[in-house]
RNA sequence: CGGGAUGUAGCGCAGCCUGGUAGCGCGCUUGACUGGGGGUCAAGAAGUCGCAGGUUCAAAUCCUGUCAUCCCGACCA
């Protein structure tokens, strides 16, 4: 490709709407333009990279037996309203209401596709014998989100490969499964990313059923728990504490009980505040309904409660928060006041809690807590749980050592469904005893955009992006200094069609443009390796030779340099080979 | 949806407080010089000051409303 006859628009001031290394650079480097918030354009330098990562989707999507097929992104209401996802997705969904004639169709613009492919294979599997099935595609997903933000890394239509696996059994899922988490370890190395599995929340199945993929980058939005000595890594909302029980026999130092008034201190901070004690002195006391059984539920005043690890502990289907109602007729009190002295309900407590000494509480009265709260004078615990998300430095759940936390973007999930979808839209095969069955499926999502600004946010230097070379839009940028000489330009104009004709694919910079500006944007688009044919190295023979990264160029003879170049390709891709 | 900020030329910004001819840098066009890390000189083009209403002899500037974008939070199958 010539730079003069694409579109490659640099900038070289940062555009004032972009925080983010990653936006940043996708805007000067002339990746992409935004249309509205959440709604990009994709240029040609960054759409290539799109493709590219696409490419290589689909090259380990073929090596683990998943079939491409392409679904519509309009989608009847009618599926969602049968998984009851209509109303699950809330405004996510995008919804349409389109005349037809004398009619309303009321479709959906696709937020995800299990509903389609569910119904598609309830309609053609109806035997055992035609499973295991492993089908994928690569559509653009539109999700009309809250908040878009990060560029390119949040918007309200990305584009994602989805796979959707299909089996008899679990052991088929399994199988399923451990070939896309391999796969996807092939793509995101490939793909030249440092990426971190972690184990994720995983809904009802259990187990090690979704694990999440996910970049290190700390404007990445999930919080990821790792351990260095053990290698456990596990997102936030999903990651355990190697706490256990404490003694449970008392705490404190045996002060009075006394209630004091805290008019309007409802919240840790204002009762802090009021009574200039720490969060960590107070303990929360969360009113939940628990399959519609109230349950109050006791964390350290600075800790965060973990609706998923709650639901485990308790066994219950769903917890949801109390309303107001229910609090006040188990507390007798507004909230902001409930704690465990004398509370008349289930009570589970954190394990943190018990070595809380003289804690403050609420008295279940509006505007008073109790000081000097203690375990086994003043209320009971028979056992303690994992209640809350992890804090840093928390003990491992398998080594003890400390727990680290970084932040992540998520480029992948593997997910094990089960049969949510198939039951629900009746996706059934006939076994071999002519039982009819639901079929267990898995789903397993990419978020490509998310590849390219995750490479553009964590490989970067203060000049501009550094792409890997299996990503990069161009492979080599060919770069003839002075466009006025003839004789610069025949030798440039030969190495440009000589590459091609090695299968490298070169951008050939034959602008009229000063050797600084070309150097300058070289630099920022990243591209990995730099041919400059200048008219001081042409007399004594030679071009200059660059990575992105190196120091200095090196220089080459102008015979050799075809396939010096080509020599150089080749050893940078066999590097990023799965 | 709560809190905060910003809309002036393609991009980055000043001007607004204290109303009175629309500014700067980069980029763009033309020409000359120049030619290995965003060069110099000269001459240009380009803006309904986000939009609507109001106050005023007069509004980019003051007032009201509205739209858009960004940031923090809530949300994110």
């Amino acid at each position: 490709m010539r730079w003069s006859k694409t579109l490659i628009p640099t900038m070289k001031e940062v555009p004032s709407d972009a925080e983010i290394p990653s936006h940043q650079l996708m805007i000067r480097a002339g990746l992409i333009r935004q249309l509205m918030a959440g709604a990009y354009t994709y240029l040609p330098l960054g759409w290539k990279a799109v493709q590219k990562a696409a490419q290589i989707i689909r090259e380990e999507m073929g090596s683990a037996d998943a079939v491409e097929i392409h679904m519509p992104a309009l989608q009847p209401i009618e599926l969602f309203d049968r998984t009851g996802r209509n109303e699950a997705f809330g405004s996510v969904l995008i919804r349409l209401d389109v005349k037809r004639g004398d009619r309303d169709v009321h479709m959906a613009l696709g937020p995800t596709h299990e509903e389609v492919i569910t119904d598609l294979i309830s309609k053609q599997i109806k035997s055992y014998r035609q499973l295991p099935l492993t089908l994928y595609q690569i559509q653009t997903k539109f999700r009309n989100e809250e908040r878009p933000r990060f560029g390119v890394l949040r918007t309200s239509e990305f584009l994602m490969k989805d796979a959707y696996s299909f089996g008899t059994s679990l052991e088929q899922l399994n199988e399923a499964y451990d070939a896309m988490y391999a796969a996807y370890c092939r793509i995101f190395k490939r793909c030249g990313l440092t990426y971190i599995p972690v184990e994720a929340e995983s809904g009802p199945i259990g187990g090690d059923a979704s694990h999440e993929f996910m970049i290190p980058a700390e404007n990445g939005e999930d919080h990821i728990v790792y351990c260095e000595s053990s290698g456990y890594a596990a997102n936030l909302e999903r990651a355990e504490t190697g706490r256990s029980t404490p003694d449970l026999s008392g705490s404190g130092s045996g002060a009075a009980l006394e209630k004091v008034h805290t008019p309007n201190a409802g919240s840790i901070e204002a009762v802090c505040k009021f009574l200039k004690c720490k969060p960590e002195q107070m303990i929360k006391t969360l009113i939940y309904l628990a399959d519609d059984q109230p349950v109050a539920v006791l964390l350290r005043g600075d800790h965060e409660a973990n609706e998923g690890k709650i639901r485990r502990a308790l066994e219950a289907g769903s917890v949801e928060l109390a309303d107001e109602t229910t609090i006040k007729s188990i507390t007798g009190a507004g909230i902001g006041f409930a704690g465990p002295v004398g509370l008349e309900c289930r009570i589970i407590a954190d394990h943190d809690v018990p070595l809380i000494g003289d804690a403050i509480s609420g008295a279940n009265e509006t505007d008073q807590h109790y000081i000097n709260v203690n375990l086994g004078r003043d209320y009971q615990l028979e056992t303690t749980y994992d209640l809350r998300n992890a804090c840093e430095g928390d003990p491992c759940p398998k080594s003890g050592e400390p727990l680290k936390f970084v932040h992540g973007i998520e480029v992948g999930h593997v997910f094990k469904l089960g049969t949510k979808y198939s039951k629900s839209l009746n996706a059934v095969f006939l076994d071999e005893n002519e039982n009819r069955e639901p079929i267990i499926m898995g789903c397993y999502g990419i978020g490509v955009n998310r590849i390219v600004a995750g490479l553009a946010e964590t490989k970067h230097d203060d000049k501009g992006l550094i792409w890997p070379i299996t990503v990069a839009p161009f492979e080599v940028l060919l770069i003839p200094l002075n466009t006025g000489d003839e004789e610069l330009m025949q030798v440039a104009e030969k190495m440009y069609a000589d590459l091609q004709g090695q299968g490298i694919d070169v951008l050939f910079d034959d602008r009229a443009a000063r050797p600084g500006v070309k150097f300058n944007d070289a630099d920022l688009i990243g591209i990995p390796f730099r041919v400059v044919i200048g008219g001081k190295g042409l007399k004594d023979g030679v071009v200059e030779f660059k990575g992105r990264t190196a120091e200095n160029p090196e220089k080459v003879p102008v015979d050799n340099a075809v396939q010096y170049v080509v020599d150089q390709v080749a050893a940078a891709k066999a590097e990023l080979s799965a």
